[in-house]
DNA sequence: ACTTCATATGATAATGATTATCATATGGTA
DNA sequence: TACCATATGATAATCATTATCATATGAAGT
C-alpha cells in the first residue's frame, strides 16, 4: 500500500488503492489543490497553474487525464457553467451533489447543499425510474442584484 | 413586415421581427427543422444537414449564429448532455422549462414536464433570490434497464 | 417592380479545449 | 534493488465553436 501520504484523506488512498490507481507525484498535487480549493470550480488549466507549485514538470495532459479518472471515482465534480470548457470540485461527503445557483447579473455562483428534489424524484420513482444523480443550475438573481 | 410565411408559428415571426431580425431562408429553414423535430434534441451538425434540404447553400456559420441568437430569444433552448457539445431543441410554450431524465445504462433521454421545483424555489425566495431559470438532469435508470 | 443599404450569409481561417500518440519515467511489489 | 505495468510529459491531432471579410439579400421606400 502507499507509504509517507499526508494532506490527502484516507478514503481518497483508498479509493485509488482498490481502483488500481498508483498514487504518483502529480496525483498528489492535483488532490491537494483540488482540495486547498474546497467550494471553488477549477478548470483543467487553473488545476495545472496551482499543481505546477507542488510538482513543476507536469503537463496539461496528465492534469485531463488525472481529473478524468477522479471524476469516474466519483472523488470530483464534474459541472459546466456553459463556457465550453468543465470546471472541477471536490465531490460532497454526503450522498447527496449540491446544487448551483448562477445570477445572471453577477455571475456569482452559490451553492444549497439541501436536497429538495424529493417530489421530483418520487415521481419518477413512481414511473419505475431509479434515480443515481442529478445535475441542477438555477438561474436566479442574488440578494444583491434584485432589480429594483 | 414579412410575407409569405407559413409553416412557422406566428409568435416567432413576431418575436424575429420585434427583435429587428430579418427572415432569411436560412432563418427559415433552421425553424422548420427545429418544428419538425419537436422533442429531439440536435446539434449544430445536425441542422445544417437537414436544413440543406430546404437551403442547400447554408454554411455551417450561419447554423451557429442562427442558433445562437434563436436561443437569445428564448425560441430555442440550448442544452448539454456532456459529449463536448451542444443541442438545441424549440422551447416549450410554457414558462417552465422541462428536465431531463438520462439513463446511464441505454442513454434514453426522457422528458419531465412537471416542475416540481417549487421546494427547491421557495427555499431560495426566503433566502432572496430571485429564480429566473433552472437546468435540471436527473441520471436515472429507465424502467427497462433497472439492473435486476 | 426597382433601388437602397444595413443586416445576414458562406467560405474559410483561427481559436481553444480536449484527446491521442509515443517514447521515457516511476511507483509499488517481490 | 530490480522489474515492469502503469503513468507521465511533450507534442500533434481532433473537434466544436467563433472570427473575418468579401458578397448577397431582405425589407422599406420609391
Ligand atoms: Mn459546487
Ligand atoms: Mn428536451
Ligand atoms: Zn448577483
Ligand atoms: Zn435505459
Amino acid at each position: 500500500m502507499f507509504k509517507g501520504v499526508f494532506k490527502i484523506d484516507k478514503k481518497i488512498i483508498e479509493s485509488l488503492d482498490k481502483a488500481g490507481y498508483r498514487l504518483t507525484q502529480p496525483r498528489k498535487a492535483i488532490l491537494e489543490v483540488m482540495k486547498e480549493n474546497k467550494g471553488q470550480h477549477l478548470t483543467a488549466e487553473e488545476v495545472l497553474l496551482a499543481a505546477r507549485d507542488k510538482a513543476p514538470n507536469i503537463g496539461i495532459a496528465t492534469v485531463y487525464r488525472c481529473l478524468e479518472s477522479l471524476t469516474s471515482m466519483d472523488i470530483l465534480y464534474k459541472t459546466t457553467f456553459d463556457e465550453g470548457k468543465y470546471r472541477y470540485e471536490l465531490s460532497d461527503e454526503e450522498i447527496h451533489r449540491h446544487h448551483h445557483v448562477i445570477c445572471p447579473a453577477c455571475g456569482k455562483i452559490s451553492e444549497v447543499e439541501e436536497d429538495l428534489l424529493c417530489s421530483l424524484e418520487q415521481h419518477l420513482e413512481d414511473q419505475g425510474y431509479e434515480v443515481v444523480d442529478h445535475h441542477l443550475k438555477v438561474y436566479a438573481y442574488c440578494p444583491e442584484c434584485i432589480p429594483k
